[in-house]
DNA sequence: TCATTATATGATTGTTTAATCATATAATGA
DNA sequence: TCATTATATGATTAAACAATCATATAATGA
């Protein structure tokens, strides 16, 4: 359990589509299981492991109120890396687009 | 194939301990495979696959010299990636500590 | 207390992943 | 040309992962 594992533990947690979509969803604010898994067209369950996983790998934190369970992105850092992933993406397909049309 | 998959890939490929400490490794400039693996301790065919993984997903770029490839990191977004999941590592690891000393 | 709503979890399945060994390819220099 | 060095790749294996269905738990309000 050395710092490169931990490391590797939080990117690999937002690396995963369904997570993305997530975290993309709570940047908005907090959200209960039964707001998330509709907007994200996945099922109830599913959408509670991965919840749950990226609670365990530090990324969300859990609130609870009576019956739901509200969950939030706990540090503004994630959502930064998810911009600068957004950025390296944007700037892969430019250049392949533009290497395409290179002479 | 859509945005959020790509985002996922990008930070999928940065998720995994081997790739986790190429990158670090990198940061001082470009590597051949020669010096890489040693430098991680893994296996060259090993090292090669997750070279190979992370030019496919973007991340690194190849260099050909004689019989040496050498392998840099294209973005400094992703050395900002890593330095952000940094920084939530060490935020979680105080949080805890904290948490087992509070009153 | 009972039905309902929200969430989590066990069991299962198919897929992906990381690592390893052996081997192939390709450039270089003697 | 041949041996050597650097790198990539096929085949295999064990482990991890994501998704699904069915079911369990737990809070709430009638």
């Amino acid at each position: 359990m050395d710092k490169t594992y931990i490391r590797a533990e939080i990117l690999k947690a937002l690396g995963q589509p369904t997570r993305l979509k997530i975290i993309e969803l709570l940047r908005d604010g907090e959200c209960c299981v039964c707001e998330i898994f509709p907007a994200i067209s996945e099922e109830q369950s599913n959408t509670s492991r991965h919840l749950n996983l990226m609670v365990s790998s530090g990324i969300l934190s859990r609130r609870k109120e009576g019956v739901k369970i509200f969950y939030s992105v706990k540090h503004s850092e994630t959502f930064a890396i998810v911009d600068l992933a957004t950025r390296i993406m944007v700037q892969e397909i430019t250049d392949r687009h533009e290497m395409l049309h290179a002479a």
